[in-house]
RNA sequence: GCGCCCCUAGCUCAGCUGGAUAGAGCAUCGGACUUCGAAUCCGAGGGUCGUAGGUUCGAAUCCUACGGGGCGCGCCA
C-alpha cells in the first residue's frame, strides 16, 4: 500500500467535488514534504487554467477533502502560496505498519500482468580476464534483474557473451599446441589474460602460426567438427572460471543464462537478407549498410551501421540485431534492457532504430540502453593499474575481502577468525558493490577503498552494521525470552518511531520509481535514509528496557520490520546482511 | 567539424512527474559511552547549483547559447 497513491485518489476526488468533472484529470500532484508527512501542489497548478488565487483554491479543496482514515481533521492544513498539508494519523500508520509486519514482503505487492525482461549483462569476452569494465554491468544488471523479479515481472538474464570471431583463430590454435587438457586446466585458474597474450605473441611473431591460425578461423566458422569440439573445450574451460567469479560476487547469471556472439552465428546472413529484402539496409562501398538521418559522420555524411562487411563477414551489428529478433520472437520480451556503457549509446540507438524499422521491435516492445558511467581511478582518469593495465576483477574481489578482514578484525576482535573471514567476504564484496550500485550509474564514479569500506555515511558496511545491530537486540531479546509476534500492537508514540515508521513504508514507491528509471542507486539512498531513521531512533528510544512492556514490545517489533525491510533492500542488491560484524 | 553525456559545499555524492529554507557523508569545530554494538548519535560553520539568457505564479530540475571535462563518429567488439 502506497500512501502517496492513497492520498493522490482523495485529492483528485477533492478536485471533482469542487471544481466539477472537467477537472478530473488534473495532477493531485502528492508528495514527501519537508513540513509535513506529505503535500498536494493540485490547487498551485489549477491557479491558472481555474482562474482564481491559488490560496483561495487550496483553502476549497480542503474543505472538500474526505482523509479519514488516512487523517485527523487537524492533520490536514493550507499554507501560502497554495499548498495542502498532511500529517498521518497515528491509527493509520500503526495499522499500515502492523500490515507491512505480516508480510514477508514488507507490504510491497507482485505485479498484476507480469511482462518478460530480458536484461542483457555481464557479457565478459571468453578471451580476456574480467576487469573493472565487467563489474559495473554485472552488478547494476544483477541488480536490476533482482529488482524487477521480486516486483513480479518475468526476468530473462541474457549473458551475451563474446565467444565468438577472429581471435579464436589464433587462440584454438595456441590451444592446440598447448594440448586441450592443459589448457582447459590453465583456463578454468582464471589465466585468460596469459593465455591470450602468449597467442597474440605468437601471432605477431610467427607467420607460420599466424597463418594456421586464420585457417582456424575459417574451419571454426565453417562447422568443422574437430575444431568446434576444442572450440567447446575453450569456451567451457572460461566459463567455469567465470562461474566461480560470479558466485563469489553472489550475482545470479548461470550457465544457463549464457547465449553468446556464437548462437546468433547461423541466424546472421537471413537477418542480413531480411533487412535488404525489406529495404532497410543497403549496400554501399561493397558493405550492407542502414543510414539515418540523425546519424552524421566528421565530414557530414551519414554514419551507416554496418551490418555485413564488405568481406562479406558479420559485424556486431548483425549479432545485436538478430538477438533482439530472438529475445521479441522466441524469449517474448516485451522489455529488453542492455547494460553496458555509455560509449556504446550511439551503437545501440542505431541497433535499435534499425530493429523497429526491420519489425524485430514490434510497437509493444521496448528497448533501452540502461548505460554507465567509467569508474576513475584517484587521478580521475580511466581506474588502471600502475603499469596501465585493467584491474582483473579477481584482485578487485580479494583486496576488497582483505580490507574488509582487516576492519572487522580491528573493530571486533572477539569473532573467531572463521567466522571474521566470512564476515569479511560479506562486508568487502558488499561493499565494492555497493559503491558501484549508490551513486548515479550515468555518470563516471572515483574508485576509492577508503570511501566504499568506511562505516559512516552511505555505504553498504554502514547498512549492514545498522542490520547486525538489530540482529544483537534480537538476540538479546531472545535470550530474556521476550516474543514478539506480528500481532504484537504498534505503538507509534514518539517522534522517532513515528519518523521511522514513515520511512519503513516507503519501500513499494521506491522500487517502483527503481522499476520505472532502471536507476538502481535510488533504492540504496532509501536504506540509506531508512538505516539513518533507525539509527536515531535506537540512539533515543531504549528497546529491551524500555519503560513498560507495551513500549518494549512495540519498539522490538519496529526493529523486526526495519531487520526484514534492511535484509530486504540489501538482497535486492545482491548483498548479504551478516547477523553480526 | 558533427553528435551524445557530465558540471551542486574544500572532497565524494543525493536532490523523485518543476514547488516552500538546495540535503548527506568525509574533512573542520563543539557535545554524548557504569545503560540494548560509540563501526554510532546530536549540534555548528561551509554552496552566486559551470556562465548568461528564456519559459513559468514558482527553475538545481524544462528550453537556447556559451565555457570546462569526458566519450563516440564505415567495415574491431
Amino acid at each position: 500500500m502506497d500512501v502517496q497513491v492513497l492520498l493522490a485518489e482523495r485529492v483528485r476526488a477533492a478536485i471533482v467535488k469542487a471544481f466539477g468533472a472537467e477537472h478530473s484529470g488534473a495532477e493531485p500532484a502528492v508528495h514527501r514534504s519537508s513540513f509535513a508527512d506529505y503535500q498536494a501542489d493540485a490547487a498551485l497548478r489549477l491557479a491558472k487554467p481555474l482562474k482564481k488565487p491559488p490560496l483561495e483554491l487550496a483553502k476549497t479543496l480542503a474543505q472538500n477533502l474526505d482523509t479519514s482514515g488516512l487523517c485527523e481533521p487537524s492533520g490536514v492544513t493550507v499554507s501560502p502560496p497554495g499548498f495542502v498539508n498532511f500529517t498521518l494519523g497515528r491509527a493509520f500508520l500503526e495499522s499500515a505498519l502492523a500490515s507491512v509486519a505480516r508480510d514477508e514482503r514488507a507490504g510491497v505487492p507482485r505485479v498484476a500482468a507480469p511482462a518478460t525482461v530480458v536484461i542483457d549483462y555481464s557479457g565478459p569476452n571468453m578471451a580476456k580476464e574480467m576487469h573493472v569494465g565487467h563489474i559495473r554491468s554485472t552488478v547494476i544488471g544483477d541488480a536490476l534483474a533482482r529488482t524487477l523479479g521480486f516486483l513480479g515481472q518475468r526476468v530473462v538474464p541474457q549473458n551475451h557473451v563474446g565467444d565468438w570471431g577472429t581471435p579464436f583463430g589464433m587462440l584454438l590454435e595456441h590451444l592446440e599446441d598447448l594440448g586441450a587438457d592443459r589448457a582447459a586446466s590453465e583456463l578454468s585458474m582464471g589465466s585468460l589474460n596469459q593465455f591470450y597474450q602468449a597467442a597474440r605473441q605468437k601471432f605477431d611473431g610467427d607467420p607460420a602460426f599466424a597463418e594456421r591460425a586464420r585457417q582456424r578461423v575459417v574451419l571454426l566458422q565453417s562447422g568443422d567438427e574437430q575444431t568446434l569440439a576444442r572450440w567447446r573445450t575453450f569456451v567451457g574451460a572460461s566459463l567455469r572460471y567465470f562461474s566461480t567469479l560470479y558466485r563469489r560476487l553472489g550475482v545470479l547469471l548461470t550457465d544457463e543464462d549464457v547465449r553468446g556472439e556464437s548462437f546468433y552465428n547461423s541466424m546472421l546472413p537471413d537477418v542480413a537478407a531480411d533487412l535488404e529484402r525489406q529495404g532497410v539496409a543497403r549496400v554501399d562501398a561493397g558493405a550492407l549498410c542502414v543510414f539515418f538521418d540523425e546519424f552524421k559522420g566528421k565530414d557530414g555524411a551519414p554514419v551507416p551501421l554496418i551490418v555485413q562487411k564488405s568481406d562479406g563477414g558479420f559485424g556486431y551489428a548483425a549479432t545485436d540485431l538478430a538477438a533482439i529478433r530472438f529475445r521479441t520472437s522466441e524469449l517474448s520480451a516485451t522489455r529488453l534492457l542492455y547494460v553496458t556503457g555509455a560509449p556504446q549509446q550511439q551503437h545501440f540507438a542505431m541497433v535499435f532504430a534499425t530493429a523497429k524499422r526491420a519489425g524485430f521491435l514490434p510497437p509493444a516492445a521496448r528497448a533501452e540502453h540502461v548505460m554507465f558511467g567509467s569508474i576513475l581511478g584517484p587521478d580521475k582518469k580511466m581506474f588502471k593499474t600502475r603499469s596501465g593495465e585493467n584491474v582483473k576483477l579477481a584482485d578487485l574481489l580479494d583486496e576488497a575481502v582483505a580490507r574488509a578482514e582487516k576492519a572487522v578484525r580491528e573493530k571486533n576482535p572477539d569473532l573467531d577468525p572463521g567466522e571474521a573471514r566470512r564476515v569479511a567476504e560479506d562486508v568487502g564484496i558488499g561493499a565494492l558493490k555497493y559503491a558501484d550500485l549508490s551513486s548515479d550509474r550515468i555518470k563516471d564514479y572515483v574508485f576509492d577503498w577508503d570511501r566504499m569500506l568506511a562505516f559512516e555515511g552511505n555505504t553498504g558496511p554502514y547498512l549492514q552494521y545498522a542490520h547486525a545491530r538489530i540482529c544483537s537486540i534480537a538476540r538479546k531479546a531472545a535470550e530474556a525470552g521476550i516474543v514478539v509476534t506480528d500481532a504484537t500492537p504498534l505503538v507509534l508514540a514518539t517522534e522517532p518511531e513515528r519518523k521511522l515508521a514513515l520511512e519503513l513504508g516507503m519501500l513499494e514507491p521506491v522500487l517502483a520509481l527503481v522499476e520505472r528509471t532502471l536507476e538502481p542507486h535510488k533504492l540504496c539512498g532509501y536504506l540509506f535514509d531508512l538505516a539513518s531513521a533507525f539509527t536515531s531512533f535506537y540512539e533515543s528510544s531504549p528497546v529491551l528496557r524500555a519503560e513498560d512492556e507495551a513500549t518494549r514490545a512495540s519498539r522490538l517489533l519496529l526493529c523486526q520490520i526495519t531487520k526484514n525491510v534492511l535484509g530486504l533492500g540489501l538482497g535486492l542488491r545482491g548483498m548479504a546482511a551478516p547477523k553480526r560484524m
